[in-house]
DNA sequence: TAATTAATGCAAAAGACTTGCATTTAAAGC
DNA sequence: GCTTTAAATGCAAGTCTTTTGCATTAATTA
């Protein structure tokens, strides 16, 4: 999704959104923003930990980044290796998107695209669900590890 | 997807892919097999485990799972929860297919539509991937949950 | 039936994530 | 600033899914 590397003014308006529900404004919960802000794809509360060194409990990284997903400022991704994977969810950035995953080395590449909205819609409609969203990743061989 | 429950016939095929490739054809096995092929939708090996009672250790059922997924006879899914649930693939089932899953009673329906496979070869060409599937899964309320 | 070796089952471990609880600290009021 | 108070943290311990080591069992083949 080539992100446009969250800048002051997106922490700021994560700031105001926390200060908005009588949540704190922490020093792990401002680093694991900014941190989050320069990842260009989804990282693990682990690496956030360890990225982090000593001024983040991992703990405090399960229990900020669940927080921060309900508040839709974090977004979940599961690249079905049991281990979960977040992203910022930048203004400036489309929040709806996917993945392509190397199944041997796991480089990631964003993906932009995705298929017509309308197939959604006729599947929530069909089976009479509400606020259907889903979970769209791709799996396959990056260009190395087709040589090797 | 109105899994037409799999019957001796298929079965027999899976039993032949099995010998074929130096693999031995076990109680535990088969229990696995018959037992899957009678489900509607995927399920955990815990569950695998608990119908089969005694005759299917929760190990044993575990790396019959994954030696069936690797030979193509049985299908993972991910429904967001770190549990895996398997399918079995049927010879007269359309294997490729996803699920739209209650987010809040869990209940899940199978769902046979998916989008414009071009739009697959297309991510795969732009980044140099092959061999490129996907995992695509659909959560919203189901109409029960909508009311409660 | 005996030999071979894959598969099983138990116990233990690994790994991701959660929970309880005492301590720290952000932020609101004075 | 100083005090108050409730949210957030950090540690230890726990839960839950999945994996691994190893001795034992059992499917296949001769
Ligand atoms: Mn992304
Ligand atoms: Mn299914
Ligand atoms: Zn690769
Ligand atoms: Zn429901």
């Amino acid at each position: 999704m080539a992100h446009s590397h969250s800048n002051e003014h997106d922490l700021m308006d994560l700031r105001a959104k926390l200060r908005g529900k009588d949540r704190r404004i922490t020093k792990p919960r401002e680093e694991i923003l900014e941190l989050l802000g320069k990842e260009d794809h989804p990282i693990s509360a682990k690496i956030i930990h360890e990225k982090l060194e000593g001024s983040c409990n991992l703990v405090t990284a399960y229990r900020s980044l669940k927080m921060l997903e309900s508040m839709n400022l974090v977004k979940r991704f599961d690249f079905g290796d049991n281990t979960a994977r977040f992203e910022l969810i930048c203004c400036n950035d489309k929040a709806h998107h996917h993945h392509l995953i190397c199944n041997d080395c796991r480089t990631v590449v964003e993906i932009e695209e995705c298929f017509d909205p309308k197939m959604e819609s006729r599947i929530a409609q069909k089976h009479g669900f509400r606020n259907v969203t889903h979970q769209l990743e791709f799996f396959g061989l990056c260009s190395s590890c087709q040589t090797a």
